[in-house]
DNA sequence: ACACGATAGACAACCTGGTTCACCATTTAG
DNA sequence: CTAAATGGTGAACCAGGTTGTCTATCGTGT
């Protein structure tokens, strides 16, 4: 049809939305006592997890390597969200967990995550809503993990 | 409501469709004669389009500094995506223009973002992608431009 | 007419986060 | 028990971003 939208708002549409909803995360993060969390910070402790992992196992999960992962870590450890410790069971590993203040993040992160959702509801509706995440789900890879944000634009 | 979706679901989808879209773009891209483009090339080159610009006017267009645009000119230029000419009216100026590459990876983006944006179609059917379309629109800044992208992350 | 402020571009130093290559220490397998 | 595989680290490099400084040119006000 030639009065369809042009391909290239789609795209445009899809990162506004995304950056729209991570910048209102991060300014709502900086004034719950979060301000030096960048958006990466969020992908990397998400990647963490509460069980904890090492750097070689970071590094595949986000799709970079082991020694990028180890600078990533570190950076996050300066800023007090994980700790590292050494595995009793195999001295060469090195266990990366979160700490109470990166646990915090993680939930306040959630939270506000949901609050910005309830917003977009208010704006469109909840059933519009659900039908835009299904729709979504419908044209994105289903597993939402390995999403192998960190230097993937450039 | 206790049953809705978690909150980061819905920046990781938008994120998912937005990189799937540029991913597959990048493919194609790469299949016709453009494999060296890079995702933030698509958007510099957007941005100097077709009337040309400066290296400060196009810092004040992404949300750089002249000096990274500057840097970045000079990526292009390299790749022969743009060439610069000193501006006979202001010899202090030099001219950014896209040379025939330029613009053919241009004309090449957009008809292939129209081929994605087709698939979608096809997937969702054509309604309901207008309206997934329209409930962007409607939570996202109305300017599409501007968007600075570059370095935002991390 | 000209001096001075504003502007365009370039260069340098530095930061972050990515890469590869090389290496050491430890664990595991043959 | 040796050899390969694995986890972590360090170095050198790259891309792109920042700020600060400098030069050349333009434009304006006296």
């Amino acid at each position: 049809m030639s009065n369809d939208p042009p391909g290239f708002e789609l795209p445009l549409r899809l990162f506004l939305g995304f950056r729209t909803l991570i910048d209102a995360l991060h300014a709502e993060l900086a004034r719950q006592g979060h301000p030096d969390m960048r958006p990466m910070h969020g992908f990397v402790m998400q990647a963490v997890g509460v069980d904890g992992t090492t750097a070689v196992e970071l590094g595949r999960t986000l799709g970079v390597s082991k020694q990028a992962a180890g600078k990533t870590i570190e950076t996050l450890e300066r800023l007090g969200y994980v700790e590292r410790a050494r595995d009793p069971r195999d001295t060469r590993r090195k266990i990366v967990r979160l700490t109470p203040h990166g646990l915090d993040a993680l939930a306040r992160s959630a939270r506000i995550f949901d609050e910005l959702r309830a917003g977009w509801a208010a704006t469109l509706g909840e059933e519009r809503l659900r039908a835009l995440e299904a729709d979504l789900r419908l044209v994105t890879p289903h597993e939402v993990f390995r999403l192998d944000v960190p230097g993937w634009f450039g």
